[in-house]
DNA sequence: TTGGTCGATCTGTTTTTTGTATCGCCATCA
DNA sequence: TGATGGCGATACAAAAAACAGATCGACCAA
């Protein structure tokens, strides 16, 4: 069996006359006929009845109409869904992330993601870098967003932001008063840090900037997210450096100040497994992009 | 887009090796390259990443895999359905009858077919023969028990059972004492019919009797079932001519007695028509014979 | 570099499908 | 009752397709 049979039947179904039905096919008779009667011979039924008196289904060919409607139909749809999934119009999204990067846009490209692509599935998980990456490596995820572009070459990375570090302070800090803050100045402040565990780059990378102007923080608080460290500072608990964007979350009692030396930026980037093929994870990278 | 290629897809999506898949297929390997590309081609998108590394689904490719499948075991669902259909293992039987067909066995019948046959969804119509004849004809009867065998030449007829009539009386009616009543003791009794309308078939054979024996019965009650007959007789209200199964319908107060003379029996006739096939209408027929 | 593996491609052969011509059946009508 | 026309099935040759064998090119491992 196979569709032209289905095709065929479908139209004689119709027509019931073999003439006419070969006409609508585009084909001479002859052929319809033989195939016919493959297809009776395939399924193991008579479909139709031909005598002088003309051509009718039996019931059971009645019955197959139904049938090969509905397989041509969801060949027809096969066929789509692979295309859109090609396309990346549907389908799923693993996507993962650092906790940052709820700060530095995710939540507005997801937005706009969605909206260009309301079938796709996207899954999230926050993750640290390192995670992302072993995630990616096994295929657990199809995107991750890290603060590292130290990564294996089968990984390719993508920059999408790049924000300074600000100095977070509780409003009323003597240092509040002044308009850039430097670092040095922060030498024998108590910090609130992210938990290493939780996120080993941002960790570091606080260490490594005080490190190069020749203090190492004292750490006081270690807390497992981001609002959780303005929060704190706001409750005159300590100081910290974040990321300019966090200016925006709307903590009262808490005021940003810029450095005054130019420190490396948090930084943002998409990465994904080069061999993995996956439109609707190259669209959300543009979606990201701009 | 062919079965062939669904069938190719499959094997090849499970083996993920053209050589092995081939091998698997029967075929050499170029005509499953060949026939990969075609479907391919046809679907509108790369089901299959193919590089040094070996052969993968695109995920495309795996989601088609789910509906390839679903289409070849839906495909093989239709074969079998037009198959049971023709041995007449499912489908639809409309059945007609005569009220009295129904202490001629009918639900028997019906018992033994639904035993052996639980997918054939049976609908029962009472009818008088002329209106299940005339349904036969249109095609809205599949099959019909009547009294008659005066059918059309379209018809095909089956007599199934022949009872004879008994006399029906009230227990203490003269007439019961006796072993066998003479039709002729009749004359002047209050007859209890089926109303003409309901059942012209009982009816005019009861007249005839009666007719043939020199009297025409007094009609007295007009009833529309058989056991409101048996009922009726019960209760002293008339005597009647019924089919002799009724004997064993249990109302009490009601005697039966053979005619001392041999009269036309009451008799059911199967019948449908001969042009339309039916093969579950066949073996019903072949229930009700045994 | 050298085999070895694997999918794609080329080419000739076989199989399948199709078209033309025709048959056989039956209903219709003269 | 014989002629006629319509219709599906069949016969057979032509066209199209699917196929197998040989080979190519890319890649990998030794």
């Amino acid at each position: 069996m196979e569709f032209r049979h289905l095709r065929y039947f479908l139209v004689l179904a119709d027509e019931l006359h073999y003439g006419r039905a070969a006409q609508r096919l585009a084909i001479s008779q002859p052929p319809l006929s033989v195939n016919i009667q493959q297809l009776e011979e395939s399924v193991g039924a008579r479909l139709f009845d031909r005598d002088s008196k003309g051509v009718r289904l039996t019931a059971a060919g009645a019955a197959f109409r139904e049938s090969a409607q509905a397989l041509l139909a969801q060949a027809e749809q096969a066929r789509m869904l692979a295309r859109e999934i090609e396309g990346g119009a549907v389908g799923r999204l693993r996507v993962g992330f650092v906790g940052s990067a709820l700060f530095h846009g995710l939540p507005e490209w997801l937005r706009t993601f969605q909206t260009s692509h309301p079938r796709i599935e996207v899954t999230l998980s926050e993750l640290n870098s390192q995670e992302q990456l072993d995630a990616l490596l096994h295929e657990e995820l199809d995107l991750g967003f890290v603060h590292t572009q130290r990564v294996p070459d089968t990984v390719q990375t993508l920059r999408l932001r790049s924000e300074p570090f600000m100095c977070c302070l509780p409003q009323k800090h003597a240092l509040a008063a002044r308009k850039k803050v430097p670092l040095a100045s922060l030498r024998d402040e108590p910090f609130v840090l992210f938990s290493r565990r939780a996120s080993p780059d941002y960790y570091n990378r606080i260490i490594e900037m005080c490190g190069a102007h020749g203090f190492h923080p004292r750490l006081r608080y270690e807390v497992r997210h981001w609002l959780s460290v303005v929060s704190v500072v706001s409750q005159g608990m300590g100081v910290s450096l974040v990321p300019a964007p966090l200016q925006r979350a709307g903590v009262a009692g808490a005021v940003f100040r810029p450095l005054k030396e130019a420190t490396l930026p948090s930084e943002i980037f998409a990465a994904w497994k080069r061999a993995q093929q996956h439109p609707a994870r190259d669209q959300f990278v543009q979606a990201a992009m701009r």
